[in-house]
RNA sequence: UGGGGCGUCGACAAGCGGUAAGUCACGGGACUUUGGUUCCCGCAUCCGUAGGUUCGAAUCCUACCGCCCCAACCA
């Protein structure tokens, strides 16, 4: 990289960028650079074709080049206006600006003149067979392929059956134009791939000028050698086209733009495909197309996703040819650092639980000012009203608060925030043993929110003033799929799949007065909560909020673990099962440790695993190893299996398990170690409370024999 | 019974013969008037497997294994 135009961001390189970078070195494309983004309009764009277009866009930026937006209308049949205005503003919307915005139908006349000459030189043909005789012809990957009778027909013949069909003469199907290539060919592509096709249908910017149509492999090539890209990027499934691909522009004695393929963007959690996407629309599983929890950058838009999020999540995510599937943490990762950074902080509460401060007087109003954010000052302040009434998140207030509970309790003082200190004295319950009410008390020393004698207060809450407050309605979105590869499952339909939980829609909120006249799209943290945008289906009197994404929640975290920490199995205890819904123990993949239960695997997963009664026969230490027992176990099979299990740690006396009765999930895939092969896995749990090992195997009782399958 | 592509930490992904970057996730800690942010620390003796070449291999060679794509008059 000795020249000028390198790439401006260090990140770490990828193939298509050395490409260019080397093309650029040697002259090649005369040290230009030009891409394009070539969506078919027959659909919305969503979050697999934002990581397309930032890589087009992103790459010709990057070495100084254009980008055109071009649409490759070559179907009239799939396509429609509709979505060509709507892919515009979505590209608009991503933060992109093309040099030239093109139609591959604007080609059309270019295009039929090249087909014409292809035939007077003799490499395309006009075919009379059927649609069946030709993929008959055509054989298979085992069965070259043979020519069918019209083949070697005149040139002139073709011509003159090319022109009529052009003009109309014949209805859909009764001919078609191929190339001449290979019907020998290993790859089907070049066995004299269809190039026209007759179709009788209005093309939605052409009209009922033409009745014939180009097909994609001839179209594209030479769309782009019009528009001279240098750089013609598109996905791995079009690998096998590109001899297609440098074969017309070959044939037609033009511009070589060259194509390059590299693995598009899957999610985990996501249905990507239009076919999937259009299902749940039809079914009415979400409201349209662009129902916040559609991955359509429609939904991501009004969800309240910026455009830089999801750019930068793109950079991230690389450019690569290994297929792959992302984790969704990482989109949800960018999106909250964007919206950390740009969000102001307000308050609202979202299932309210009225607070009484009682030793504060009844009618009176203080204000207090408060920062639009802590962190960046240019934000400003806001007034924020406090009264004896206020309410507070139902979520924040726990009458048996478990341990570790910082939130308010009977008789646990808190922080409002930027308010002051607050203690619950008494609990105010319905007839039904509902907590309707908390009767408190305020410390008047601690306006502010600060602690007059250094007592220390460790949690803090958000409030609202009950007579101030504006109600509100909150839509929680989460994942639209509870697994990480919806449709994936065998005889499942990817509809089981739906997280029931997806969209819980709250209609009795409040949030401070400040907000009631916010802005359609406007996006504020909900502090403690998590980033908001206003829908537009709010009204004057009533603003719909969006959650875009929640806040991480550490405490959620520490709850769920402590609940899981509930063993399953006790060591030595009697019957064999592991019934509980959320096991400690997880199958590792690796065998190198037992890990408590990670979220990832889901109790499906674990219901897979085929767990089965094993003896340990011997167990001894590995001297290089650091966490490694190694243990030869008997599950009945005629012969012990050797397993690797990561408990030092836990048993720096291997020699206490021998004779144990351990549970060992048996099926799963023999994982080759350094020091040989791992035939499974010896589940463990985390230990009590208390007690210092990290982790103990699960055991079961005597009267288990080895093999027996542990349900 | 064919052709093409791809296999590096749980997920992405650098690396291009000189001895495994980074990010997310995860775990631990500090700080904190958001259990948020921020900041530290930890997390592949190993690069699908097996051989080979080399002083030296994730990088080169061979074989094998696995996954993806291709037999539309879709794109």
């Amino acid at each position: 990289m000795s020249e000028d135009k390198k790439p401006t961001e260090a990140a770490s390189g990828n193939f298509i960028r050395d490409i260019i970078v080397e093309d650029l070195a040697t002259g090649k494309t005369g040290g230009r650079v030009a891409t394009r983004f070539p969506p078919e309009p027959n659909g919305y764009l969503h979050i697999g074709h934002a990581k397309s277009i930032c890589v087009n866009f992103g790459l010709a930026a990057q070495f100084g080049g254009t980008t055109n937006l071009r649409f490759d209308d070559t179907n009239p049949t799939a396509e429609d206006v509709e979505y060509v205005e709507a892919i515009e503003e979505d590209v608009r919307w991503l933060g992109f600006q093309w040099a030239g915005m093109h139609f591959a139908s604007d080609y059309f006349e270019q295009l039929y003149q090249i087909a014409e000459r292809l035939i007077e030189r003799g490499t395309a043909y006009v075919d009379s067979s059927s649609e069946e005789e030709i993929r008959e012809a055509r054989g298979n990957y085992y069965k070259k392929g043979v020519p069918t009778k019209h083949r070697d027909r005149p040139a002139a013949e073709s011509l003159d059956l090319f022109r009529r069909m052009r003009a109309g003469e014949f209805p859909d199907g009764a001919h078609v134009l191929r190339a001449k290539i290979d019907l020998t060919s290993q790859n089907m592509n070049l066995r004299d791939p269809v190039l026209y096709r007759i179709r009788h249908a209005h093309h939605h910017r052409t009209g009922d000028k033409w009745c014939i149509y180009p097909m994609y492999d001839f179209a594209h090539p030479l769309s782009d050698a019009i528009e001279e890209i240098t750089h013609s990027i598109c996905t791995l499934e079009f690998e096998s086209h590109r001899p297609l691909y440098d074969w017309c522009i070959r044939e037609a004695e033009m511009f070589p733009s060259r194509q390059i393929e590299f693995a598009k963007l899957k999610l985990t959690h996501v249905l990507m495909s239009k076919r999937n996407l259009r299902e749940l629309v039809q079914k009415g599983l979400v409201s349209g197309w662009d129902d916040p929890r559609m991955p359509t950058l429609a939904a991501l838009r009004r969800r309240g996703y910026t455009p830089e999020a999801i750019r930068a999540f793109a950079e991230r995510v690389g450019v690569a040819k290994a297929d792959s599937v992302v984790d969704f943490s990482l989109l949800e990762y960018h999106l909250r650092e964007d919206l950390n950074r740009r969000c102001p902080r307000v308050m609202a509460v979202l299932r309210p639980l009225k607070v009484v401060i009682e030793n504060f007087p009844d009618g009176e109003v203080r204000e207090l000012s408060a920062p639009l954010s802590p962190e960046d000052p240019s934000h400003g302040t806001r007034k924020v009203p406090f009264s004896r009434e206020l309410y507070i998140e139902r979520d924040d207030f726990r009458e048996e608060p478990p341990k570790d509970w910082f939130r308010l309790a009977p008789g646990r003082e808190v922080r409002l925030r930027y308010a002051c200190l607050l203690k619950c004295n008494e609990v105010i319950k319905d007839a039904a043993g509902n907590v309707v009410e908390l009767r408190c008390t305020w410390d008047p020393n601690s306006w502010g929110g600060t602690s007059p004698d250094g007592r220390v207060v460790r949690g803090t809450l958000h409030w609202v003033s009950a007579a101030h407050a504006v109600p509100a309605e909150a839509r929680l979105y989460d994942r639209l799929f509870s697994v990480e590869s919806p449709g994936a499952t065998e005889g499942r339909n990817f509809v089981e799949e739906l997280n029931p939980a997806s969209l819980e829609t709250l209609t009795d909120c409040r949030v401070e007065p400040w907000l009631a006249k916010a802005e359609i799209g406007a996006r504020f943290q909900f502090e403690r909560l998590g980033y908001f945008c206003v829908d537009r289906d709010s009204t004057d009197g009533k603003r719909v909020w969006n959650r875009t994404v929640t806040l991480k929640d550490t405490w959620a975290k520490i709850e769920a673990k402590s609940a899981g920490k509930k063993p399953v199995a006790k060591e030595g205890s009697k019957a064999p099962r592991a019934t509980a819904p959320a096991p400690v123990a997880a199958p590792a993949s690796s065998a190198t440790a037992p890990l408590p239960l990670a979220a990832e695997i889901t109790i499906d997963d674990f219901a897979k695993l085929d767990l089965r009664v094993g003896v340990i026969r011997s167990a001894e230490l590995i001297p290089d190893a650091k966490k490694l027992l190694k243990l030869a176990v008997d599950l009945g099979e005629g012969r012990t299996r050797q397993i690797f299990a990561g408990l030092r740690s836990s048993y720096p006396d291997p020699a206490v398990l021998v004779g144990t009765r351990v549970v060992v999930a048996a099926n799963l895939k023999p994982r080759q170690m350094k020091w040989g092969l791992s035939e499974g896995m010896v589940l463990a749990a985390g230990g009590a409370e208390g007690d210092p090992r990290p982790h103990r195997v699960l055991t079961v009782g005597d009267d288990a024999q080895p093999g027996d399958k542990v349900r």
